[in-house]
DNA sequence: TTTATGGCTGTCA
DNA sequence: ATGACAGCCATAA
């Protein structure tokens, strides 16, 4: 594994329960700007049977992206709707409320 | 190597 | 608000 896919894994696992954050955010946090979409690659590589809470990163709209593999989707946002993210009419996640915002108490990157 | 594609994003109409 | 476009750059072929 590249060691950006294991930054990307550091950042998503430290997302809070209830909280999302956007793929831009996380690459960002990764110390990787600019890659949001790899970010998409990273968790669509990512292995089964893991702890990585994936469901976690929407788009920057607040929005489940869709997948081209299958319908992982509708986990993703089952899996978000039964952490208490709330998901409007419009199938959106209001990101002012649910966006996790990063502070010293959920650090990215513990030393 | 080059080309095409994509779980994105910011900007503009 | 939505939709079209252009950057972005790791992967896959």
């Amino acid at each position: 594994m590249s060691p950006d896919y294991a930054s990307i894994y550091e950042v998503v696992e430290n997302i809070p329960r209830g909280r999302v954050a956007t793929y831009g955010q996380v690459a960002a946090l990764a110390g990787l700007p600019r890659r949001a979409r790899q970010v998409g690659y990273a968790l669509h590589a990512l292995p089964p049977g893991n702890t990585i809470p994936w469901h976690r990163v929407v788009n920057a709209k607040g929005e489940v992206s869709a997948r081209s593999d299958g319908d992982g989707d509708l986990e993703q946002r089952a899996r978000l709707e039964s952490e208490g993210v709330q998901f409007n009419a419009r199938g959106r996640i209001d990101l002012r409320q649910f966006r996790w915002l990063i502070s010293a108490q959920d650090p990215v990157d513990p030393l």
